[in-house]
DNA sequence: TCGATTTTGTGAATGCCTTCACAAGAGCGT
DNA sequence: ACGCTCTTGTGAAGGCATTCACAAAATCGA
């Protein structure tokens, strides 16, 4: 019964696994432990990347790259440093050896399997999502609750009942799961995908998951978006109230 | 020609307008200069707390509050301190009370009139997400470009034409847009909102956004998501190989 | 009234992330 | 070969966020 970790700040253990010339000789030891804010902008970084890509840009500075992905120059620097030197000084990166190296960073060498759980408004566009394709994923199973909806078919693939989940989840290797699904059912849900033997979710529910140490679980809460959107805007606002206050009692 | 900020780290000037009994006597400052990071999870505490409100609880400890929402409590008290001293020592927060607070200082205390711009698969699932209304917002406008939906009805309203935008804005009073729009589009539909005077957009389309300085930008990005998602369980197998590789050589 | 118990609010310490600033490296023209 | 220019990679500094740990407040029962 362990609790949702907060961030995925996980980094497991403190090993400190660098690339020490140690008694053995690693292949390519390759990952000098990626901080973790450093592996959200990497999946900009490459969606950068391919954008350059299309208009056969070779090379690109760390300065060009950067206003692509609308970060500092010397913040892309050090994310990238993590990877190992990809970069020629004076000269830039080679685009297509980063976007391979990036791509070999985040595990989508192979394309991935994931399960979509939940055909509701919001899992149906899901489902229609050209995005995932194109950045790797394979949606390779759709599955609902819903006796009515189950056997239906939805964008080539038949809808499977949620009692079939181990089987598909097995038999696709299945490691990477999408929660879209009524915040009631979400830790039932979860708890089924845990069993089944998914290690990561994404959770569209508005719900906080418990799961096992083993489990990562990432959260999109559209409604809380807003809300913090909310708070500056209302900031805004009373800031320039306080300003024609002032005007006010001064005049 | 500005840049997206990176994570609206906003909080404008360091004005650092604390409660001190400066020489005028402001009704109430209120605000300590809550910090980014403690915004987004007044979010989630807010939703803990309709949870708890309608199992008809008074009153909740931080620890228990800290449970619900997946937080530590230690955390969850220097959260809250920034909004004033709203619990009572021995006894905890007054459930009541304390969302109200939250939602003031999130600027939802009136409801908040956003605009949906595109309706394809993932708008119009926006458009049919109650969370939206349960939470403190209104779907006051629905737009797109396309000629042959606008004047269809959607979820009652009436889809109106992106030409017509700055009249929607003003007569809805509208602050926040969300955009869930093509990425080829989204430049410009952001552009147009802009002018029409929106100053907060939740950015769905995988591009990065180029605002004035006085308007946030947050986005949504599903791949990235799953990038990320990818990248630890990556890590996770990666170590299982090594593991595995030990155990192997030793033998 | 007083001590025991509970729980908040917050200084202080720690750790992570960002930013700065520059030495070291790579190409290029002469 | 050499100096000039460009750009990377990275120590060091600074800032922000989290966590710790405890004094201060509040309630309760005797």
């Amino acid at each position: 019964m362990t609790v949702q970790r907060d961030q995925l700040n996980a980094v497991g253990g403190n090993a400190d696994q660098r690339a020490v010339a140690g008694p053995d000789q690693r292949p390519v030891p390759e990952l000098r432990a990626v901080p973790e804010a450093t592996v959200a902008r990497l999946a900009i970084y490459l969606r950068a990347l391919t954008g350059l890509c299309e208009q056969e840009t070779a090379t690109v500075s760390s300065e060009e790259l950067a206003i692509a992905a609308g970060v500092n120059s010397a913040k892309l620097r050090k994310d990238l440093s993590y990877l190992g030197s990809y970069g020629v000084r004076g000269v830039g990166y080679d685009v297509q050896m980063l976007t391979e190296q990036i791509q070999r960073t985040l595990g989508l060498h192979e394309n991935r399997a994931v399960a979509l759980i939940g055909i509701g408004h919001l899992g149906q566009a899901l489902a229609g999502y050209a995005g995932f394709a194109s950045r790797g994923f394979r949606i390779a199973a759709i599955v609902d609750a819903d006796p009515s909806i189950v056997g239906t078919r939805l964008r080539g693939m038949t809808v499977q009942h949620i009692a079939t989940l181990d089987e598909v989840v097995r038999s696709e290797n299945i490691a990477i799961a999408v929660m879209a699904v009524p915040a009631t059912a979400a830790q039932e849900v979860c708890d089924r995908l845990v069993a089944a033997g998914v290690t990561s979710i994404l959770n569209f529910a508005p719900t906080v998951l418990s799961v096992p140490p083993h489990v990562d679980v990432r959260k999109v809460d559209l409604a809380a978006e807003l809300q913090i959107l909310s708070f500056h805007d209302n900031r805004k606002n009373s800031s320039a109230d306080w300003a024609r206050d002032e005007r006010e009692v001064l005049a």
